[in-house]
DNA sequence: TCATATTCGGACGATTTACTCTGAAACTAA
DNA sequence: TTAGTTTCAGAGTAAATCGTCCGAATATGA
């Protein structure tokens, strides 16, 4: 296998753009997430946990607990989520693998890389969730 | 973590690159290849013998053996390799991990990450490991 | 107050990936 | 022929990631 983002990673974005929609302060469950997103129940929990810790979300226990976003959506990025749960290690390391690579001593795809690495960081970081979750209102994604 | 190519993936990388700067046909030993590319030794052996049961790479056994390119350099790609131990899943899936993501039903990065993705494949598709490993010709990666 | 619904925290189990070990097979050279 | 050097094949170990379970804490509403 191989990929760009660990699995709890890809659920943290689906979960974050997901919460998006929400009338802002509205509590949502996880049990409402896991329904409809399909993920693992007490997997998202620990990653709605993790996000939680970060300070990306806010929670409340007990009957109309739940979580929702610490910050207006228009002031969260996706790469703000993919630096909580993964680091930055993508937009680091070299991509053949080579501790030695460096812009002194690049390896054979080290510009082509350094440009497309730059691009998907800014894939990530220049639209805010609010703009990107409305893309994502369908009800084929479970979402509103 | 997060990263685009498996560990193994990035190994095989390294040790197909250093082979294609050798003469055509010469042998070269696992002993060799972890030493100056500092790959575990068992586990570079594992990863070779993919290698040669893909049909990338031929192999002798006794003094004197080891493996060579199965091909011409001029011939092999950095895609070749990536498809034999990581298959294609980086170039298949949806970059946010939705499994209803597709052209009819595009996730909120689809047509960004599309292009970037198409951009990614050329890199590791359009040049030959000969012209690459040329470009790596450095003491510091223990090329030769 | 009490039953219920939720998150919290930590331990646990399962699966994948990374890496090691060992003995056998094959080739070389003396 | 024989000792040494290498790959080969399969099993085994270690660590990371993925996913589960349970009991406690907390809030709600009857």
């Amino acid at each position: 296998m191989s990929l760009i983002f660990s699995r709890q990673c890809e659920y943290a974005l689906q979960a974050v753009l997901y919460l998006a929609l929400k009338p802002a302060g509205e509590m949502t469950s996880i049990k409402e997430l896991t329904a409809k997103l399909s993920i693992p129940y007490h997997f998202l929990a620990k990653i709605l946990q993790d996000l939680r810790n970060k300070g990306l979300l806010d929670s409340l226990k007990g009957p109309t607990g739940g979580f929702r976003l610490a910050l207006p959506p228009e002031r969260i990025t996706l790469l703000r989520v993919v630096e909580a749960i993964d680091g930055t290690g993508v937009f680091d390391n070299c991509v053949l693998g080579f501790e030695e690579c460096s812009g002194k001593n690049p390896c054979a795809v080290h510009e082509t890389w350094g440009e497309l690495r730059d691009r998907i960081h800014g894939m990530l970081a220049e639209k805010s969730i609010a703009q990107l979750a409305k893309d994502m209102k369908k009800p084929e994604y479970g979402f509103a």
